[in-house]
DNA sequence: ACCTGGTCCCGGGCTCGGTTTT
DNA sequence: AAAACCGAGCCCGGGACCAGGT
């Protein structure tokens, strides 16, 4: 590539509404959580206590758009980079009395959703040679951590994301792949549900950390630092992100969403900067409630595509869940069966929902209309682009 | 030491036919 | 009665592991 083209790339990229769009992605985590002091020594409090030398169980809860995944994913990354790599300070001098090994793993139950799964990119991530995916028994991938737990003094502290949601692994089991190695590997999950809803509540040495969902100050504080980190190109009042920030009520994933949604509005209507009006757009294409992006984003590749034909058809199409399967199964090389019942599946799930339209006209059961129950504006963006 | 067929593993595509709802 | 709904199991691809034969 030439100079004269990388320069001239550049200048695209800053004249851009949103150079950065990670910076305002509701699934990417900025490294510093921002205005979550008191959870993080919380959480330190039950991951690396000073006066035990076990690490402790955990269960962190608290509502969507709360900052759960915000503030355990870098607070896991930081601790595996700074207190990780003790499996190469030598203690040949004096054998006695090791310092205790502990490693950390941050694992999102979205992209291992069976206890085969979780078992495996915890063993994949701590096991330096690669172990397979395919061909071998779950109980395989138990031995080779077993093993290597029963080396030197070795324990592991593994936080598991986004439990308890329909394609995710409970709470419950969660925790049960891990109590078969006792003390060597503690567990924190993160989940929504209340303690005593769950199966933490019979288990009594299991801690528990409670987030609030955001105040609207502290709500209005992530928004700013992230528009700033995605040097966004918005209207100069922050009367708009007040505005966003109360749409929201306390939650950062669907003002993010929609401030995302707003950004991609203003670039295809050729604005320069984000006004009332792409916002306004942005609100709307986040659907109340609406589900976790992340949700959707991890789906399997067919499942996804389906969802976004499912987007790109026309309003009409949608107007019952064996016309939608019809217009999809046009565009997607699939049976027309197999893609109703992807349909059925998602709206049970919650990511698309079924409304009962009041048209009784033909015989028969009527027909339901489908809605996303997700960020489409981000949806779609991520998946052309990305 | 190297092939080769048999068997088992996991995950995701796919299908069918029974049940529910109007 | 007809259409919408959905539980549950089959199938298959890609692999590993394990003989047993050459």
């Amino acid at each position: 590539m030439k100079i004269e083209e990388r320069i001239a790339r550049r200048q695209r990229a800053d004249d851009a509404v949103v150079p950065e769009y990670d910076a305002i992605n509701p699934v990417v985590h900025l490294s510093e959580p921002v205005g979550r002091g008191t959870a993080v020594e919380q959480l330190l409090d039950v991951v690396l206590p000073t006066t035990t030398a076990q690490p402790t169980d955990g269960y962190v809860w608290g509502p969507k758009g709360a900052g759960k995944s915000a503030v355990v994913r870098p607070l896991f990354e930081q601790l595996r980079r700074l207190l990780g790599r003790s499996e190469n300070r030598l203690y040949t001098s004096t054998r006695a009395a090791p310092a205790p090994n502990v490693r950390f793993v941050y694992v999102d139950a979205r992209r291992a959703q069976s206890a085969f799964a979780l078992l495996h990119t915890v063993v994949d991530t701590v096991i330096a040679e690669s172990i397979p995916r395919q061909g071998v028994g779950r109980a395989a991938i138990v031995k080779r951590l077993t093993d290597h737990l029963a080396g030197t003094n070795r324990q592991l502290s593994v936080a598991v994301d986004h439990v308890d949601e329909p394609e995710t692994l409970s709470t419950d089991a969660v925790f049960e792949q891990f109590d078969a190695f006792g003390d060597a590997v503690g567990c924190l999950a993160v989940g929504r549900d209340a303690p005593r809803e769950t199966v933490v509540s019979n288990r009594p040495d299991t801690e528990t950390v409670h987030i609030n969902a955001y105040t609207h100050y502290s709500l209005l504080e992530v928004l700013t630092s992230r528009v700033a980190d995605g040097r966004l190109r918005t209207v100069t009042t922050d009367e708009q992100l007040t505005a966003l920030a109360r749409w929201a009520e306390g939650d950062a994933h669907d003002a993010l969403a929609a401030l995302f949604g707003a950004g991609v509005t203003a670039e295809k209507r050729g604005c320069d900067r984000i006004g009332p009006a792409e916002l306004a757009t942005g609100m709307e294409a986040v659907p109340q409630p609406c589900v976790a992006l992340g949700r959707v984003v991890s789906l399997p590749t067919t499942r996804k595509r389906i969802v976004r034909q499912l987007l790109a058809v026309a309003e009409a199409d949608r107007s019952s869940v064996g016309t939608a399967a019809d217009a999809i199964s046009d565009a997607v090389d699939l049976s027309r069966a197999t893609i109703e019942r992807v349909l059925y599946e998602l709206a049970e799930s919650g990511i698309i929902r079924r409304v009962k339209t009041g048209e009784t006209t033909a015989t028969g059961r009527p027909p339901s209309r489908l809605e996303p129950r997700f960020p489409t504006l981000v949806f779609e963006h991520l998946e052309t682009e990305g």
